[in-house]
DNA sequence: GGGTGTACGTA
DNA sequence: CGTACGTACACCCT
């Protein structure tokens, strides 16, 4: 925040910031029903809003480029002339962007001939003479000479438009390390590629300041070029025209001509209609609340007066109910207020009436025809609901909609996922919430029947939203799947305590044992499990030789230790290898103890929403997790059993699904001609990268070729696969050329995969879900390839996703359609696990590996692998 | 009690 | 410097 006691006069570049917005939002999510693009104009108000409430500024004004000319091309006509055009979706905003500019009273500014960012030169110059605190809002770096004790630049950072960075001289310092009227000596030495501005050959910031430091300034370093010597000495006395052409160049104007001084920049009042208007026409609706806001204008209008007025909730009787149920023929929203997994209260809403009232086993009679009914219902978060109403006996029909997961489908990136939120998103109004502050709350929350209201009008908002594919995936994946969770979760599966504590007693005796042997070798007592206390232990008492560096210290994981025992064996590091081991399979048996309920089974929660790719995920506890690699931890398997009226476990998983949906969707033929051919696809594989018979590829080579194989899938480089199998990069870099050799097609599908992915915005799965990855645009290095390598492995983790929800919802039906009592446990992404009723295997086996290699039709077979036990180990093989 | 970092279990 | 998750502990903060 700004001297309160001065004027804050804001000053910003429209065109840089609008041009970022463009990039970091996805198009898709911005677009009108008459086809607008709006990406741009609706970042940057948002920017522009969280600016205005952040910093509070008494003046304003927003500066535009008018064209490409400007006197920087008629002095040098190369001038950002290697800039790609800007796209003509990003220039038809910027009209649109100005009215909404001018409805806010904010002055637009622009001068032909004059960059954006000499308006704001001369504007911040007048300002600081004027007794101004200046914040200069800009995308290009060469406002940095602007910045002084009254000048503040505020740029966007890496992260995007809405992370700004703060620079004030001492910032420049830190960062550049000259002052701010030096940045540009150093841009013209440095150069500017993105201006098509070459500098000295081999000269980056670093020799830029050394040099700039040593001589003082840019003048009296190119007076006395030839002291400095070496090869950039030569660049630089052979390229000094190019430093003083960049240094005319990037100095800007501080004396343009404009219609306005600083003190016509006074912010003005909103044309509060005008706002609603042209934001009506932009399709924004959460916007126009916060632009209110941030302005101070339209208060009343903005808090008041909603969209629609929320009408009171009716305390109904269930005859009332019933009868006024009667009469509705529209989808409702229902919301069930729950209280340790049982119904005390339920609201019905229609888009005019709210009705609500107690649960009790007579409302549940009374209601009982409806719920079940295919009467269309929407709920938010339904599976918990569904699950309590299972439990009050009545299996809830007509879920036509879950605005949880409509709202987790359209931005499945967005950890938010209350009520409240998408209220705030799509209806750009406030759900009330009690003030959980207060004992006594002055402002009530949303009764029952206001959320099922609010659920019922944010399920129409999203719906407009979400593009048809995704709408589809939610009404033929998602929400049949929902209720098929809700059943499992409720099964739950059976746990034996006793084997459970047998060996945690076992691992308990080892660890003590394991403990005193280790701190006998140290000669003192500590934490093994502190990172910090072992990092002690092992580099000063034992000094052993630093690792890999982490940023709190130095690794100690498993692998680090591995190398580390490689290196420099000694005893003390296989005892903390054993001792990690044998703790963490016992923390792990406890938590899984700890969970098992009275009917000595373990009710897991899938988190339909937990992950952005469409996999469930599960918590409290985690059953997607349980160990499986070593012999030992398997007895951890064998704890779960099936239960008391079951006579087995099923167990059913598909193989190499993933390999499988990237030969489908490369089309490559060596990879189809793989599973087609019955072979184990590895040494298939192996046969065609080492140009050897199958029968001779070595175990060493399938490694390879499998380590390859499935590094494809999340991404892989030769770096991450030569440490991977401990190979040279050159090596890794040879196995992956053989391989894509064989199979191109797997390559180019990848790559093609990553262009659609930064064209459209998005990812999209075979069945139409999408991920979007703004960041596959980020100038940020790290960032755009993290993107990239997500982008690459979305479409095929999420088609696997999908494949096996379609799979799970099918079994169910066909289970219950038979009549059976065998039900589904378990699902571990890939493996799904069936309890089996007495007489009912052949039947259940028969479902089960239909449905599953039968869920989607890919130009490779689905090939599913089913085993039977009486506990999950067992049944594994 | 809450947040962060490290380590490690699964597909 | 390979994707997607959840959990436990230590450690640091309030």
């Amino acid at each position: 925040m700004t001297d309160s006691a001065k004027p804050t006069l804001m000053v910003v570049d429209g065109h840089s910031l609008a041009y970022r917005a463009f990039f970091a939002l996805p198009v898709e999510n911005f677009t009108t029903k008459d086809n607008q693009h709006t990406n741009a104009i609706y970042g940057f108000l948002s920017m522009l809003v969280n600016l205005i409430k952040a910093e509070k500024p008494t003046h304003m004004a927003i500066a535009f480029d008018t064209s490409r000319h400007s006197f920087r091309t008629d002095e040098y006509p190369e001038y950002k002339a290697t800039r790609s055009e800007t796209p003509q979706e990003f220039r038809g905003q910027i009209p649109l962007l100005q009215d909404c500019l001018a409805a806010m009273s904010i002055p637009v500014l622009t001068k032909e001939g004059i960059e954006a960012d000499d308006i704001l030169a001369t504007l911040a110059k007048q300002g600081s003479e004027q007794g101004y605190d200046v914040l200069v809002v800009s995308g290009d770096r060469d406002t940095i000479q602007l910045v002084n004790d009254e000048v503040t630049l505020l740029y966007p950072s890496v992260q995007g438009v809405s992370q700004l960075k703060r620079y004030d001289p001492t910032t420049v310092q830190e960062r550049y390390g000259v002052r701010p009227e030096q940045y540009p000596d150093i841009a013209a030495l440095v150069g500017e590629t993105s201006d098509n501005l070459p500098g000295v050959p081999k000269v980056g910031e670093k020799t830029a300041v050394k040099w700039l430091t040593q001589f003082g300034s840019l003048d009296e370093l190119l007076a006395r070029a030839e002291e400095i010597k070496g090869v950039v000495g030569g660049n630089l006395r052979d390229h000094m025209d190019a430093v003083r052409r960049n240094r005319k160049l990037n100095r800007l104007l501080t004396d343009v001509e404009l219609p306005v001084a600083p003190a016509d920049l006074i912010v003005a009042p909103a044309d509060v209609q005008a706002i609603r208007d042209i934001f009506a026409r932009l399709e924004f609706r959460t916007l126009l609340p916060r632009v209110f806001d941030a302005m101070g204008a339209g208060e009343e209008s903005a808090e008041s007066e909603p969209a629609v007025d929320l009408p009171s909730p009716l305390q109904s009787t269930a005859a009332e109910i019933v009868a006024w149920l009667e009469t509705q023929t529209d989808e409702l929203g229902v919301t069930l207020v729950l209280s340790g997994g049982a119904v005390t209260r339920i609201g019905i809403a229609s888009l005019t009436e709210l009705h609500e009232t107690d649960w009790s086993d007579d409302v549940a009679d009374a209601l009982r025809p409806w719920l079940e009914s295919n009467a269309a219902k929407v709920l938010n978060d339904a599976k918990a609901q569904v699950k309590a109403l299972l439990r009050a006996g009545i299996r809830i029909g007509g879920l036509s909609y879950d605005t949880l997961l409509a709202g987790w489908l359209l931005r499945p990136s967005l950890p938010d996922k209350t009520l409240s939120h998408l209220v705030d998103r799509y209806l750009g109004e406030k759900l009330p919430v009690a003030d959980p502050s207060q004992l006594v709350p002055e402002t009530d929350g949303a009764t029952p029947s206001q959320e099922a209201w609010f659920t019922l009008r944010a399920a129409a908002a999203i719906r407009e939203d979400l593009p048809e594919s995704v709408a589809t995936v939610l009404t033929d994946i998602e929400l049949p799947t929902l209720l098929v969770l809700a059943d499992m979760e409720i099964a739950g599966v059976a746990v034996s305590h006793d084997v459970l504590s047998t060996f945690s007693g076992e691992l308990g005796a080892r660890t003590d044992g394991l403990a005193t042997e280790a701190f006998a070798l140290v000669g003192r007592e500590f934490n093994l499990g502190s990172p910090k206390q072992l990092q002690e232990v092992l580099f000063d008492d034992l000094q052993l030789p630093k690792t890999r560096k982490t940023k709190t210290g130095y690794s100690t994981d498993a692998a680090v230790l591995a190398d580390l025992q490689e290196s420099h064996p000694h005893p003390f590091l296989d005892l903390l290898l054993q001792h990690r081991e044998a703790t963490k399979l016992r923390q792990i048996i406890e938590s899984l103890d700890t969970a098992i309920k009275d009917d000595h089974r373990i009710h897991t929660t899938y988190v339909q929403t937990g992950s952005q790719t469409g996999r469930l995920s599960s918590t409290d506890p985690n059953l997607q997790n349980i160990p499986v690699r070593t012999e030992e931890s398997r007895r951890i398997r064998s704890a779960f059993e099936v239960g008391e009226g079951y006579e087995t476990l099923l167990t059913a998983d598909y193989s190499q699904i993933e390999m499988r949906i990237m030969a489908h969707l490369s089309g490559d033929e060596g990879l189809i001609e793989a599973f087609n051919s019955g072979e184990d696809l590895h040494r298939f594989v192996g046969a065609r990268v080492f140009g050897v018979e199958p029968a001779d590829v070595t175990s060493a080579m399938r490694t390879k070729v499998k380590a390859m194989s499935y590094g494809l899938v999340y991404g892989l480089s030769a770096f991450g696969l030569s440490k991977q199998l401990r190979i040279e990069q050159s090596e890794a870099k040879q196995l992956m050329l053989e391989y894509f050799a064989r199979f191109g097609a797997v390559r180019d599908y990848l790559r093609a995969s990553v262009v659609k992915a930064k064209e459209v915005g998005y990812t999209e799965t075979i069945f139409g879900r999408r991920r979007p990855f703004p960041d596959l645009s980020s100038p940020n290095r790290v960032l755009r390839e993290n993107a990239e390598r997500a982008a690459l492995n979305a479409p095929i983790q999420g088609s696997a996703a999908d494949v096996m929800k379609i799979a799970l919802f099918r079994i169910h039906a066909d289970l219950n359609d038979a009549g059976m009592r065998s039900r589904v446990l378990l699902q571990i992404h890939d493996e799904l696990v069936v309890e089996v009723a007495p007489g009912e295997w052949d039947a259940a086996e028969q479902i089960v590996k239909t449905q599953m290699a039968g869920a989607a039709d890919l130009s490779v077979p689905l090939d599913v692998q089913v085993g039977r036990g009486r506990d999950w180990n067992e049944a594994a093989h």
